[in-house]
DNA sequence: ACACAAACTTGAATCATTCAAGATTATGTG
DNA sequence: CACATAATCTTGAATGATTCAAGTTTGTGT
C-alpha cells in the first residue's frame, strides 16, 4: 500500500489508516473502535503512536476544533477547510473558494513567517439547523 | 466598568478582566498567577467560572489553537484573526487583509450555515524563525 | 438591614492523551 | 530460510487541563 514513507507495514497500521479513510474526521475513540471490529483487541496506546506516525508521515491529518477532541482525516494535501457545527459537532470539508491557498495573503504579518492558513467555518449542519427553527 | 453584561462586579472578576486585558493571549494558569498577585489567593475554580461568564457575555474571547491550552483575550467583535508559532506557541494578531467578515465567502457548503469563520495562520515567530535559520 | 440568588471555596472526579518498561514482530542480511 | 535488531505493540500507570458537586460567602435590589 503505502509504505513509501519509511513505516512498517502491520496490522494495526493498516487497519487505522483504512479506519481514517472510510470515517473521515473521526475522533479517536471511534477509529479504535473500528479498528477492534477488525482485528479484535488492539491497545488504545498503538492506535494513538499509529495515528502520530501516520500524521507525521504526512499520510492523515489531524484537526481539533476548540471543544473537541482530536479528530483524523485521510484527505492531505490538498489544503482544503472545514465547517463545523456548534451543536452537534459535525465536521463537513470545505473546498477553498478562492483557489489554492487563498488565505495566505496575510502572509508576514508581525514578522510571522506564515505557512499554512487553517480556516474553521463555525455555524450549525442541515440537521441541527432545522431543529432549532422548530 | 463593564456591568452592562449583567454581571455581578466581584473582586475575582475584576482582576480576570483586567489580567485579560493586560495580557493579551494568556493562558487560564496565566491568569490565575497574575489574579493572585493582585488578590492573594483565588481558587482556580473561581477563575475558570469567570472566565466562562465573561466569555458567554462577549467580554472576552476563548482561542484554542491545537496542541495549545486555552487562551483568553480581551478583543473581542472585531472578527480579527491569529498567527500562531509553530515552535513557541507565541500568538499574534492579525487583521483581516480582505477587510470586515471576508472569509465568509464560502457560506451556505453542505447545507450548514455559517455564521463565522475562524482563521488561525501557522508559522514561525520572528525569535523562532531567526533561530531556526541559524 | 434582609433575603436570596449568584459567586466563591474546597476537594474530588473526569477523560483525552502521554509516559515508561517490557514483550513482539517486521525487515534486511547471511 | 533462520537471525539480529530496531521498530512497534501491550500493559498499566501518570499527567494535566478542565469540570462536577456540596457547602459557604457575598453582591444586589427591596
Amino acid at each position: 500500500m503505502l509504505r513509501g514513507a519509511e513505516l512498517r507495514v502491520t496490522r494495526p497500521r493498516m487497519a487505522v489508516l483504512s479506519a481514517v479513510h472510510d470515517h473521515p474526521h473521526a475522533d479517536t475513540d471511534s477509529i479504535i473502535h473500528v479498528v477492534r471490529e477488525n482485528l479484535g483487541e488492539v491497545s488504545h496506546q498503538a492506535v494513538y503512536d499509529v495515528l502520530h506516525a501516520l500524521t507525521d508521515a504526512g499520510l492523515v491529518r489531524r484537526i481539533q476544533p476548540m471543544g473537541s477532541v482530536a479528530r483524523y482525516e485521510a484527505r492531505v494535501g490538498d489544503n482544503h477547510h472545514h465547517a463545523v457545527c456548534r451543536s452537534c459537532g459535525a465536521v463537513a470539508d470545505v473546498d477553498c473558494a478562492v483557489g489554492a491557498m487563498p488565505c495566505l495573503t496575510a502572509s508576514d504579518h508581525h514578522g510571522f513567517t506564515i505557512d499554512e492558513a487553517e480556516v474553521i467555518y463555525w455555524g450549525l449542519c442541515p440537521d441541527c439547523s432545522s431543529a432549532h427553527q422548530s
